[in-house]
DNA sequence: TCTGGGGTCCTAGGACCC
DNA sequence: TCTGGGGTCCTAGGACCC
């Protein structure tokens, strides 16, 4: 029997802070992406729970949650000390298994199936866990259990705030099944609305559904978010991770087609990109370049090189590759670069064999 | 939702090789 | 000269998640 949790973070970011100042605790408070752009206060990342009263919510605008919340109060982001803590979660958490799969900055999969033979004891074990990150870290969280991974998060999303949810595999199909098709994992605005047009509204809808049907409309993906909505997913909790590629974006300080204002952010951003390849011991094979229009839309332009761990090269194919493909007179919103096709070079391989 | 930045996975066509 | 099928790489874009 397979047991799994999944251990998320409560307003992360915003619990962060308030460790730093308890006192934003009792105000609404949120973090934001910070904006160098004309007018913008950036974007909101994460609010806590007396600014959500208000209807802020993350991927707002700040100055429009400022609008809803005249005393809300504007965090520039502070990633390096949300590592941190980050950090000293995974500890904690690492003390109660090993087997524990990090998919984000604040939420983990640990697979407790050799620790607890029954769900009232990994419900146990998780409220130790939960007290444990609150009085080591001084951070709130919340825990789904389940018997597998999605069961796992749905319950979670349940739970919060600050809540342990268990749902046990007899139980799973009824939880879910009353939740519309959106909120099951997997399933964004695009598929909802294609959903919709079929008919099918709710996860009970979803899982009731044709298969078949599925599989001709969505290909393979039909057939996994059938299987969620069934509470299937034999996926693995998985503790090694490779990362597949290093970005960094930007939005230019306001909409331009002048060369002069985007070829100094690309080399910015080569150069950051080249630094984070460097401190992870990556090398590269393919170079990105990404722009964003002012209408939002999106063109990607890459380029496969010889494998190299060369900032220059990142920086000169960026360039080579808007030089080439960006229409002279169209304004952009946005530049990326991003790296792909990683490898650990040489030096790094060596140590990581060394420690295994 | 006048909308940031970090990622992942999947698909699909064409090139190229055997 | 015309023909088949498989495998892999390259490139572009879409959708999703936190």
């Amino acid at each position: 029997m397979r047991i799994i949790l999944l251990i998320d973070m409560d307003y992360f970011f915003v619990a962060c802070e308030e460790i730093k100042d308890p006192s934003l605790r009792e105000k609404p408070a949120a973090v934001t992406t910070g904006s160098e752009r004309e007018g913008s206060k950036g974007v909101i990342m994460t609010c806590n729970y007396p600014a959500r009263k208000f209807g802020v919510h993350s991927g707002m605008g700040a100055n429009q949650a400022l609008g809803m919340c005249g005393d809300l109060v504007l965090l520039k982001e502070d990633f390096k000390f949300y590592e941190k803590k980050s950090a000293d979660v995974a500890f904690i958490i690492k003390k109660y298994s090993s087997l524990v799969e990090q998919v984000s900055i604040d939420e983990s999969f640990v697979d407790v199936s050799d620790k607890a033979s029954t769900y009232e004891k990994a419900l146990d074990y998780a409220k130790t866990i939960k007290e444990d990150i609150r009085n080591s870290a001084g951070l709130p969280c919340s825990v789904g259990i389940g018997p597998n991974k999605l069961i796992a998060k749905m319950a979670c999303d349940a739970a919060k705030p600050n809540g342990i949810r268990l749902v046990k595999p007899e139980d799973a199909k009824a939880f879910l099944s009353a939740l519309p098709a959106g909120k099951l994992y997997g399933i964004g605005s695009k598929t909802a609305e294609k959903l919709s047009r079929m008919g099918i509204k709710t996860v009970k809808d979803l899982a009731s559904s044709n298969k078949m049907q599925l599989m001709d409309r969505f290909g393979t993906f039909g057939l996994e978010i059938y299987n969620y909505a069934n509470g299937i997913d034999d996926s693995e909790v998985v503790s090694e991770y490779e990362t597949k590629s290093i970005g960094r974006e930007r939005t230019l300080r306001r909409d331009s087609a002048e060369d002069g204002d985007v070829v100094p952010v690309l080399r910015a951003l080569s150069r950051e990109v080249s630094d984070e390849a460097r401190a992870q011991g990556y090398s590269f094979k393919v170079v990105t370049l990404k722009m964003r229009y002012p209408d939002f839309s999106e063109h990607l332009k890459s380029k496969a090189l010889k494998m190299s761990d060369k900032e220059s090269d990142i920086e000169k194919t960026a360039e080579e590759l808007f030089a080439k493909y960006h229409d002279k007179g169209a304004k952009l919103r946005k530049v990326g670069v991003r790296i792909s096709g990683l490898v650990k070079s040489k030096s790094q391989r060596s140590m990581s064999e060394f420690f295994a």
